[in-house]
DNA sequence: ATGCCGGGTGGAACCCGA
């Protein structure tokens, strides 16, 4: 079983891309943030053509996140939990059958703040959301289920995830806060699919639109999935689908993939 | 380099992203 994690950055920008990323790769589950749509402007059509159920948290001009499976959902919950008030569309959870047996997979499909400027309101929000996805992730570990954590968590957590790490200290994605959150949710007992794969360097997930990011391979690793103990358990391998980035009107972020045992 | 590119809104110029 394929789960896939992608920030498309404008589904109606990205939708040809995307359905062409779909085709290619064929997940069973796809991951998709900042869908920067409406619940009821999210072409749907499309990807239901493709076999896809599909289920959105979406909100104006900003933020967003889908879910796609080709299996239904048992279950989907909307925000997490704690958040009242919170108007951006940034966490969709959902449920469906693991195929060839009586279990399930939960997936939880996350757009973690980005949280710059450091002195803003903006870093304090990023922090406050990383407290809640912290809870929400203890209460999923505690079910001992088949539990994946998938998105653009906006950390890069160590120098070896960015080309130029001295450039992002001052950054909000590089703060020993944002770092120390991050490690703190994965030592609840996750693993993090692609470092169970490689300890290597020049692995990134996001490359900048300017200043010729890409072409210079500098880039940065922030997209992420974590599994719990039981997803490890069936964890074969992991990978990033880079050469996304080089497609025509390509988002600034390539997907990442894990495949399970099933 | 706290915006060089790109997407969104709204219908020009500005907000937002990492």
């Amino acid at each position: 079983m394929k789960i896939a994690t992608w920030n498309i950055n404008g589904v109606k920008a990205r939708i040809d891309t995307v359905l062409d990323w779909l085709k290619e790769t064929t997940p069973d589950i796809a991951c998709l943030q900042e869908i920067k749509s409406i619940d009821e402007s999210f072409p749907r059509e499309a990807f239901e053509d493709l076999g896809y159920n599909v289920e959105t948290h979406g909100q104006k001009g900003f933020n967003g996140v889908a879910l796609l499976s080709k299996t239904p959902f048992d279950e989907v919950i909307r925000r997490l939990p704690g958040d009242d008030g919170d108007e951006q569309a940034r966490y969709i959870e959902g449920i469906v059958p693991l195929p060839n047996t009586a279990r399930t997979v939960r997936v939880g499909c996350l757009y973690l703040p980005n949280g710059n400027p450091v002195s803003s309101e903006k870093f304090t929000y990023k922090l406050s959301w990383m407290e809640r996805l912290q809870k929400r992730a203890m209460e999923n570990l505690a079910g001992e289920e088949v539990f994946l954590l998938l998105g653009d968590y906006n950390v890069i957590p160590d120098p070896i995830d960015a080309k130029n790490p001295e450039n992002w200290v001052e950054d909000a994605l590089f703060q020993p806060e944002s770092r120390q959150a991050f490690r703190s949710l994965a030592n609840l007992g996750f693993t993090e699919a692609l470092r169970a794969t490689t300890d290597g360097a020049d692995v990134y997930t996001f490359w900048d639109y300017q200043a010729g990011a890409w072409q210079k391979n500098n880039g940065i690793r922030i997209d992420h999935i974590l599994m719990s103990p039981q997803a490890t358990d069936l964890f074969k391998d992991c990978g990033i689908d880079k050469h996304v980035r080089g497609w025509e009107k390509p988002s600034d972020h390539v997907p990442v993939w894990v495949n399970l045992a099933t």
